[in-house]
This record gives C-alpha cells, structure tokens and sequence, in this order.
DNA sequence: CGCGAGCCATAAACTGGGTT
DNA sequence: AACCCAGTTTATGGCTCGCG
C-alpha cells in the first residue's frame, strides 16, 4: 500500500518542503493575487452586462482575454496545488486538470473516460493511469468515479467528478476560483486540446487534431503538459512569460525558478522542463547577463501565444513548422 | 577558491508474460 | 480480452572530481 509511493514521497519531500512554503496556501506570487482582487471585480460585472447568452466565439483559444486567463489561471493553480494533492505526481495533478476541464455542466460537473484515452491525454500508458494514477486520485479523494459497465459486465468507461470542483460548484459561491462556469470550461477544455490534445476523429468525421504535446509521451510527459498550461496561463498577450519576483539561485536563473514555483518542483526541474519546451519551439528563454555577471535580466516568451496575437515570431513560425505539430 | 562536466544512485515508466 | 505483476530500461537530479 505504501510501498511506491512511500518511496516516492520520501524522494521528493525536500521539494515538498519548498512547494508547501513557497508555492502553497494562496502563494503571494503576483499572478495569483492579482486573481483575489482586481478580476474578481471585474468578473461581477459579468451578470450585468450579459442579458440573453450570447453565443460564445470560440476563437483561438490561445487568445484569451486578460479576465478569463486569470480565472483559468487561478482555477488550474488551486487544483494542482489543493491540499489533497500535496505531494502528488504530476501526472495524478495532470490528470485532475484535465477531467476538471472535460467535466460537463449538464451532466453534473462529470465525464465520462476510459483509463485508456486518460492515457493519452496525460502522455502515459493507460496501465499507469489504471494502477497509479486513478488510485491515487481515489485515495486522495480528489476523484470520484463510477464504472459503467455493458451488459456484458466489460468495463466500458469510468464516470468521473473532480471532488474539489465538484464540491466548489454546489458551494453556492459563484466566484469561488473552482466554480468554473460552463463557458469557462469550454475554454479550458479548449486550451488543453490545443496544447496537447491526442487528436481523433469524431463519429461525424470532424477532426480534433492533436495537440502541441501530444507525441510528448513517457517519462517527464505530465509534467511538460502542466507545465506548458501554467506557463501559457502566466503569460502576457504578447507571450512575455509573468517570472516570479524575489531571489533565485542564481545558478539556475529567474525562469528556472519560475517553472518550478509553478510546477512546485525544484528549479533544477523547471530548468528541464524549460529546455524540453524550447527544444520543442514552443518557448524561449533569453538569459542576459550584465557584464559583471550579476543581475541577470531573463525573460520567456510562450511562442504558441505570441503567434496567437499575430505578433510576429520568425523563430516561431520555423519551430512550429519542422514538426512541432507531430500527430501520431 | 570557484565553477563546470561527468558519474552514479534512484525511481519513473515501459514491456512482456502469466492469470482470471 | 482485460487485468495484474515482475523485470528491465532509462531519464533524472545530486554528488564528486578535475580544471581554470
């Protein structure tokens, strides 16, 4: 019962100190704030303005308005960082992200999704997803779940709820960062098919072509994907990456120190999840040094995002066509 | 004395075989 | 056919040693 994860736990509980202290609680960092405050107002103002539904342009969902990025922002940043979930694998925090963002209003804040197809949102095999992940998820009653099953007694799918979601979405307050309304949840789900959706063809014959991410599988897989979302969702229009303020280590750099506050791993992972994503073409990260080596100004740029607001990339437009977009 | 490259222990994740 | 388990592979981060 303890025996992996046990293990595991122990392995990372020096990062475990620093994500409770740094990352945790309403962590001061500025976007997070900025969250409780200015567009909390802002998103009052919603009800006022908005008479008949008007019916949503689902445009470019790597075009967001500043509104809905910082609720999606917040959203995603109090699952993955929810109480329940400290300590957990990325994948296990992956995964809750993505059945929050696939949960439907209409059915009552669930979805339906086999551990396979999990499997290939979060980049693993789907024996992972059945024996690791979803457990996990169970056991730290972040995820209920009823199998259906055929009449046949074959397992069929699991139907699944996000426990703090769900729990935010009967607690009566609208503005709770997880009450997420169904528009907001279409755009996330949105999103996350952009960034690294698996792709297939619906029965209609309409495609959703796979994701940025989506050939992005094994180990390490999880975390680029979370990673990726956190850092999109940080960004500026202009896909200028928000790094976190205070002291880093030096030797790892301002964005290193970012990815990983906001992944809630050590620097030296943020590093590496930075070096996958620009491998990738999906980011850059320019480290200027002053002459006397100190005071490094570094900045990151979400290319997917710059794109997306028609800022001109050249870097960009290259990257994204030597393969970036890979569907298997 | 400070910094960087390479090495090593660890565990994450895959693979394949056996079972129900 | 799906599921479970054990073994194997391999990426990862910390540590040590060597160099400037």
């Amino acid at each position: 019962m303890f025996g992996p994860r046990g293990v595991r736990r122990s392995g990372r509980g020096r990062w475990a100190d620093e994500r409770r202290g740094r990352h945790r609680p309403h962590s001061p960092a500025p976007l997070g704030s900025s969250v409780g405050g200015a567009s909390r107002r802002r998103l009052w103002s919603v009800p006022a303005q908005a008479g008949p539904v008007v019916p949503l342009e689902l445009g470019n969902p790597l075009q967001l308005t500043e509104t809905m990025r910082t609720r999606l922002l917040a959203a995603v940043r109090a699952l993955v960082s929810d109480p329940a979930l400290d300590g957990a694998g990325d994948p296990a925090r992956l995964a809750a992200v993505v059945l929050m963002a696939k949960a439907k209003v209409a059915t009552n804040y669930r979805t339906t999704i086999t551990a396979k197809e999990l499997g290939r949102w979060v980049g693993l095999k789907p024996s992972r997803i059945a024996h690791q992940v979803l457990p996990e998820l169970r056991e730290r009653e972040v995820l209920g779940s009823n199998e259906t099953t055929s009449a046949a007694g074959r397992v069929t799918g699991l139907e699944c709820w996000v426990i703090p979601m769900y729990r935010a979405q009967h607690g009566g307050d609208r503005r709770h960062v997880l009450a997420l309304s169904r528009v907001e949840l279409i755009v996330l789900l949105k999103l996350i098919e952009t960034l690294f959706a698996p792709g297939w063809v619906h029965k209609d014959g309409s495609v959703t072509p796979a994701g940025m991410l989506a050939d992005r599988t094994g180990r390490g897989a999880a975390t680029d994907r979370l990673g990726l979302l956190l850092m999109v969702l940080s960004s500026n229009s202009k896909g200028w990456l928000q790094l976190c303020s205070g002291s880093v280590d030096t030797s790892r750099g301002r964005p290193a120190a970012t990815a990983g506050r906001l992944l809630g791993c050590s620097p030296a992972a943020g590093a590496k999840v930075l070096a996958r994503l620009q491998e990738r073409g999906l980011l850059t990260v320019d480290r200027r040094e002053t002459a006397s080596g100190l005071n490094a100004r570094s900045r990151v740029r979400l290319l997917p995002v710059a794109q997306a607001h028609g800022v001109p990339v050249r870097e960009a437009r290259e990257a994204a066509a030597c393969g970036v977009f890979r569907p298997r």
